[in-house]
DNA sequence: CTGTGTAAAGCAAACGGTTCCATGAAGGAG
DNA sequence: CTCCTTCATGGAACCGTTTGCTTTACACAG
């Protein structure tokens, strides 16, 4: 038998209310009846029933992440256990509970989401990822309940997100191999639909114009998030008759690609070719030669969508005008695979 | 304003105990009945509180993951989210959700573990380690709560655990070496205290004493589950003067680092020195030369949890002297890096 | 000695369900 | 035409807390 609030009270000889005003910190209870009452709470070993207490405070001090649909790629699992770690470790210091879910698809997913929120068993949601068109946001948004996007949508202007700056990332990555002295430098960039893609091919752009450097058409490509991608990448660029020095690619996988492909041409990074990327995963410092890489700060993301989210739920007065949209820093880390300057060969 | 059961009730003129029963599918009611709440139930957008279920129902169809202490390792990284998915798909298959908990420490884990158990928000808890002694297990296994434990623990005997069998995993592994005609064959072990080390070394010595192969005590080495781990160990083993012609590394991270140190020094893979290692990451397919690997099947681990988990905490009925040690099986994949006999030298 | 203010604690009604028990109607057996 | 079942439903208690409203008990001013 689990002991009750009733229980304490009966062997306290107060009353229930007494031992819930005792548990809340109500200033009304003298310090004699406190300290008696939470004596005898620890002596039976008492702990208060969650569900009990959610179903009159209409609150559950949990929180529910989205899973998109399974993405079997490395990065992507990379990625989603270091969010994962920042939200939890937040959630866990603001008291909140976390909750992960998943749906085979969109539809799963809405209803997910509607059973737990219309079910009161979390408080609020982190969506974790952009979709442009999204039935879980449309529902999110007309319902009025509180959540926050990791990642950004043009489409949705005002609602909660967490991100980075892409475009400046890239301008930073691709301005760093300008000022190393490379004018032909190439881009590997991702899907085109994802949002993170155009952003980081937008950076690249205005970092070459802004230098006033020529941008061959021919000097970008599109691929995935994949080795692959840049495997091929590298070989059409290296096969270009005026061939770029340095490249920078949207996803250190791609790099990883790139290198290999280099490699086994016996080219050398960074000499025949600089290379920068963008997520600095673990692997990027262990390549050979280790890969420079922007650090978006993953588990600062996870962190502070945490943060924004609880903060809203708690004081859901929104702010009108106010920022919705917050952005974390970024940092490029120098490593081997950038520290070249062309001009000395 | 949340619509109710008595909203319901009140709107189709029947009262709260039957639209109850009309969702739980109780056979006393009649068809007619049950249609016209059923349509209510959907023209009002009804969804029940999970909260007051529970409370009465003393479930909470969620269980709950214990991540160990954020361990920054990329294969730790890669596991836990693989196990995760695993874990996710099944409990929400068998209609349950899945909190994640995580504390910075030992005790920390164990009010998280005890307050979402006795408080009633979690039905039972997946553990995701096994140190040696326990404080979290202690607890669970003395108060009787349902619980499932993702590795082996030797001390605790009798409990609820899934794993793989890890000693055949790596005999498997050195047989497949052996039956390549080597004779030499290193092991890279992990550290000491880890069963899963222990287990592996005991798999490689079992299959080198069953096919009378010389085993030197040089030929072991320990080390962590790291890329220098496998460089350190390369460079110990191509200096030995009767040295390996292959070895088992504990972990394909530590495989990637004895790769890096042999395509240094100018050496080939499998033609110098043949590798297997274990738990077939997805990057163990891309290095170059690709490497074997001993699938353990993450997910599928994960989901078997989850399902062990589930079936205990819905009859707990605990089939005394029946199995409580599920192992996953695993599987050899043979890629490049241990394609050569090195007997056709 | 009565009236008033205040601190401390109790009572009872929620919160939104589930479920045991009671009840009425209908159908069949005797 | 009763009496007993069976079936479909209603009534009410309860799950463990919180909380607004009372009540009790003083202390003190008038």
């Amino acid at each position: 038998m689990t002991v009750t609030i009733k229980d304490v009270a009966k062997k306290a000889g107060v009353s229930p209310s007494t031992v819930s005003r005792v548990l809340s910190g109500h200033p009304r209870i003298s310090l004699e009846t406190s300290r008696k009452v939470k004596t005898i709470m620890e002596e039976m070993g008492y702990t208060p029933n969650m569900m009990a207490k959610s179903l009159v405070s209409k609150t559950t001090n949990s929180i529910c992440i989205i899973l998109p649909k399974p993405a079997e790629e490395l990065f992507s699992n990379l990625f989603f256990m270091e969010l994962i770690r920042g939200i939890v470790t937040q959630s866990s210091r603001s008291g909140y509970d976390v909750l992960i879910s998943s749906g085979a698809n969109e539809k799963e997913e809405l209803e997910a989401v509607s059973r737990l929120l219309k079910g009161r068993r979390v408080d609020g949601v982190i969506l974790l990822y952009s979709r442009k068109d999204d039935a879980v946001i449309d529902f999110l948004e007309s319902s009025g309940y509180p959540f926050v996007l990791v990642g950004r949508s043009d489409r949705y202007e005002d609602i909660l997100s967490v991100d980075n700056d892409n475009v400046m990332a890239a301008f930073d990555a691709t301005n760093h191999l300008i000022s190393m002295g490379h004018e032909r430098i190439g881009f590997v960039s991702g899907p085109p639909n994802l949002i993170v893609s155009r952003d980081r091919l937008e950076g690249y752009r205005k970092a070459m114009q802004n230098s006033g450097l020529e941008m061959r058409p021919e000097w970008i490509v599109e691929g995935e998030f994949l080795q692959d991608s840049g495997y091929r990448a590298m070989s059409f660029f290296m096969n270009l008759p005026n061939r770029p020095t340095a490249l920078v690619a949207v996803d250190d996988m791609v790099s990883f690609g790139v290198l290999r492909g280099l490699n086994e041409l016996k080219y050398k990074v960074p000499e025949d070719l600089a290379i920068v990327s963008f997520n600095n995963i673990p692997l990027s410092e262990l390549s050979s030669p280790p890969i420079s890489s922007i650090d978006i700060g993953i588990y600062h993301l996870g962190y502070t969508a945490s943060q924004v989210l609880i903060q809203t739920i708690q004081k859901p007065d929104n702010d009108p005008g106010y920022t919705n949209r917050f952005v974390i820093p970024h940092r490029l880390i120098v490593r081997e695979s950038s520290m070249y300057a062309p001009g000395k060969k």
